[in-house]
DNA sequence: GTTATTTTGAACTCATACGTTCAAATTGGC
DNA sequence: GCCAATTTGAACGTATGAGTTCAAAATAAC
């Protein structure tokens, strides 16, 4: 089933089952699940249909596993981001600007938004699937972020009591104002506008999380 | 064509038209644009199918008109929600956590989550639809919060430089976490974990553009 | 009651598209 | 060169569903 087994089985043609994700993961986000058309699919990826369903059992199996990948995909993006923000706390905002700008350049890239906006059409009808992709994405995610956020606190950089809610709260307002802008992503977004809606992001998150400058206070509880 | 003309027109028979739609929102909501039935709509109505094609030209225009009316009705209720909002600054974190209930409730009916489920799977296939329901909707809504906030502004209760960018940051805050809470509305949220997400986003909301409680910035001293 | 309009049921047309079948061609391993 | 697995093309069966047609029935206006 896994690339890898299908590689090392040796008899399979691996290029031809990713020529078939490939046109698939563009055909459905065009499309979406219901109208995207499996001979379109075979088609692009330069395939005979009777391959796609040698591959992929039907349909439903080829769009989960679109949506696995590309979630995938995705995460280990974002994650990467996350990963450069570095703990010492120099220039902070700075360095917030240009991880939220990574993470938002994710989000709005092609399969960024294809993604999202698949799982919104067809959460109702595949709840598990949504599950899946949010156990594999979002939440990853959000736990690296939220590290990467208490170890800013606990050196003395950033006041907050519940690192993983912090962490929500800066990707909410990073990217908050995204489909608004690009129109749920059918439209280009001017890099102003982008430039923009970050720093509007990050400047609100550390007005309310940023230490104050004189205490150096590693842990100050603000009430009871 | 408007409700009300065909009210006055007198022949039409209204609530045929009506049933017709309250079926469609249901409908289209649970099933997709793609998926949902036009005989089904017709049966949940008690109508017959060519009375769906007498009063609405096609699958389209029944779609787009479901979608403008829930938009609608999902904008008057979170307007509603924001003009209640009072100026005088008394109980702010109050207000405010009463305020963000009332919109995320809004957003989580059922006929809200199908309004934006629908809206991302239909995106890019009608990008002109969703011009129109943002136009009706979302922009409304937060111009009349933007309005509310400036208020607050002015009267020395928030420290806020550009109402409308603090408006979309309050949605972020409030709302960013509905989708994962309810996972895109296909589950039921529990009543704390919706309070915990409310009064999170609205105490971020506060400690950045909270007025300092000493300084008076504009008129009116903090009474206390 | 008369009349114009709307509604209805049922059958029909037509297009789309999933998934299958199968024999012939191709491929890769040995 | 031989064999086993895969691919291919093209046709097919089947299902679904949008939108139409039409004559009969119901309805509102006068």
């Amino acid at each position: 089933m896994t690339t890898i087994e299908r590689a090392r089985s040796g008899r399979g043609r691996i290029d031809k089952r990713t020529a078939i994700l490939d046109a698939a993961v563009k055909v459905f986000s065009q499309e979406g699940y219901a109208q995207a058309n499996i001979d379109a699919i075979a088609s692009l990826a330069g395939v005979a249909k009777p391959t796609v369903y040698n591959h992929f059992h039907d349909k439903e199996t080829l769009f989960r596993t679109v949506m696995r990948d590309s979630a995938d995909r995705s995460t280990a993006r974002i994650i990467a981001a996350f990963a450069t923000l570095p703990d010492d706390g120099a220039d902070l905002a700075g360095e917030l600007e240009r991880v939220g700008h990574l993470m938002v350049e994710c989000q709005l890239s092609e399969e960024g938004w294809a993604l999202q906006r698949l799982l919104y059409a067809e959460a109702a009808r595949l709840p598990d699937l949504y599950d899946e992709v949010v156990a594999r994405g979002g939440i990853p995610a959000l736990n690296v972020l939220a590290g990467r956020l208490a170890g800013l606190a606990n050196r003395g950089h950033l006041e907050i009591d519940d690192p993983a809610v912090a962490a929500g709260q800066f990707m909410a307002l990073v990217a908050g104002n995204l489909p608004a802008l690009s129109a749920l992503g059918t439209r280009p977004v001017s890099p102003d506008d982008l430039a923009d809606a970050v720093r509007d992001g990050v400047r609100t998150f550390l007005r309310a999380f940023a230490a104050p400058a004189r205490r150096r206070s590693s842990r100050r509880p603000r009430e009871s």
